[in-house]
DNA sequence: ACTTAGCACTTGGTCTCAGGGAGTGCTAAC
DNA sequence: GTTAGCACTCCCTGAGACCAAGTGCTAAGT
């Protein structure tokens, strides 16, 4: 048996699926790419990477379609992330140019990466958790009404009106916050609540119980944050795909709405030498997504939120790949810039 | 003609149509309604109703279905907004309680009207626009940023960090927000910008620069602000209808992200004297959407932001009413209990 | 002036059947 | 290890027949 070119049938298999979205026969494959075999020869190959579950057969008359774990090995060995085309590398300037606001820049790449790649996409906000603080603000609104304000390093701004029970003094008010900033600017996000409680116990009886108030609300903002927020577009593109991934789409919708499941999954995936990674079917842990591969990647600082693109499994994954890296590195690079 | 038995036919078109999901013909009419007279009296009168362009035949031998004026007879004249069962309100109580944040409250309520009613539901963010400024807060954040907070009596907060090109000093900037706080509380945020920059133009003239900076920024806060972005849920909705409707479903999906469009129908849905509004079909303007009908109201103060619902034409409208003026209700309670 | 029974007619959906096409697996020869 | 040849399987398509549902019209009844 003739490895390589057992691969190499994979690899056309695989493309010619993607491309013409039906089951490619070993005819067809002898004449679409030049393999210079016969197509009895190729489906021998074929009935081999039948038999290792690379690829499998609608029916016995039909051509072959790519398993999930035969897309698994394409992906990991049959084709390498290939650059954008220059046309792309401009359209991601073109509109991610003259965005300012945090929420802004979001928006503009996920629309951009959908576009990219015809497929929905999605990115996560910037996770507070690992950010540092950089300044906390506490205003006084009302006698018993305090705002709080939490702005991290990595831009994202979290605000939240904090009821008190005692009657708030200004003065006071700026005392305590001079104290917090002074004690918990460069804090990891994390270590806040810690950070802070040991500032109260150091302070004087009098201020203890209305610093401790403050203190319960910013530990609200730095838990229960924007970490688990995201954005998301191209959903449209969804109800485009063939006919038979028409079927599955309402509980594709649902797992989308479902952000929960999302970013669990994106958190999950590991992060891949070769700086993006690939989820593909049933690889997925959500029954909603077993037709549906998740191409992600971090950005920002190692480790950090996840932007990425989801369709059906039959994608064109080095185009995808490649967009979701080149996207990544403006984002980063855009941010790391602001 | 028996103009009262005709419109009595009409209903019972549209309502069986909507229950059964299949053209209605004369027969099943006479027995699933107790009308008192033959199916070839109901002929003529669906003939006249085909005439009068308020139903229409899919093809010669088929039941009849209705035309969005069909269903417009139908919501302005053959029914009542009725109330929503006990069962119903409970829900809205256990979903809506224990609700603080803002966005806290619209993401549920948005999810407890799209599962009331099956179909997708949009909130519109309280609008800036109507609010008055409650407080303004400046903080230096670095020597050239500054971080400017708007905070309305609606209790929406709008934050942003604006980089200035004068090096601010502390002390300065708790002065100019003074003065800004101490002259535009109260102030409507559609005047706030006129108001600061009367305050502007009275400070001494080595402090205008750097004001008129923080002005600006703020302005950008009072105009670009959420009175823009919306949220929604149940878009899985959508691809659980029927199959006809399934085709249309990518243009529904992408007229949905583009908020815009939804924004611009929401705000032009004129106010109705029952409390709902209803659009049908083609009434829509935008082409993504004629074979959708919304169902929508305001919340909050009178002509305040807008919360609907979103479906095929052949929804259930009594109950998908019912259901969008009980959200309303409750969510306008909720708010200004807050 | 309505209402009704009866009936011819239209049409889409379903079923069956046959034929064609695409593709496979196997065998035997190279 | 490769190839040609061939029988076989299965899906898809179209044609034809048939049925059910529903209509519109006419003529008779109230």
């Amino acid at each position: 048996m003739n490895e390589p070119r057992k691969l190499e049938v994979l690899r056309a298999i695989v493309e010619d699926y993607v491309h013409f979205r039906e089951p490619v026969g070993s005819k067809a494959l002898v004449e679409r790419h030049g393999l210079g075999v016969s197509s009895a020869t190729i489906r021998n190959d074929m009935a081999a990477l039948e038999d290792e579950g690379l690829i499998a057969a609608p029916h016995t008359s039909a051509g072959r379609v790519p398993t999930d774990k035969g897309y698994r090995v394409f992906v990991d060995h049959l084709t390498s992330v290939r650059p954008l085309s220059p046309a792309e590398k401009q359209a991601i300037h073109a509109l991610l140019d003259g965005a300012d606001d945090l929420d802004d820049v979001l928006e503009r790449t996920v629309r951009l990466l959908s576009q990219l790649t015809n497929q929905v996409a999605v990115v996560q906000y910037p996770q507070l958790g690992r950010a540092r603080v950089r300044h906390i603000e506490a205003v006084a609104l009302a006698p018993h009404e305090v705002l709080l304000v939490l702005i991290a390093d990595t831009g994202t701004v979290e605000q939240r009106v904090q009821s008190v029970v005692e009657e708030v003094d200004r003065d006071r008010l700026v005392y305590l916050r001079d104290r917090f900033v002074e004690g918990a600017a460069g804090t990891p996000v994390t270590h806040l609540d810690a950070t802070l409680s040991a500032i109260v116990d150091a302070l004087p009886p009098h201020d203890q119980p209305l610093a401790a108030e403050l203190v319960r609300g910013l530990s609200v903002l730095a838990a229960s944050s924007r970490e688990d927020r995201m954005v998301m577009a191209g959903t449209a593109y969804l109800a485009r795909s063939t006919s038979d991934f028409l079927q599955s789409i309402s509980p594709v919708l649902e797992a989308l709405e479902e952000q929960v499941v999302l970013l669990r999954l994106l958190s999950e995936m590991a992060s891949d030498p070769r700086g993006v990674t690939v989820t593909i079917g049933r690889e997925n842990p959500y029954d909603g997504l077993v037709e549906t591969s998740v191409v992600a990647t971090g950005y920002g600082r190692t480790d950090g939120p996840k932007i990425g693109v989801l369709g059906p499994t039959r994608m064109d994954y080095p185009a995808t790949m490649a967009a979701v890296r080149a996207v990544a590195r403006y984002l980063s690079k855009i941010l790391a810039g602001s």
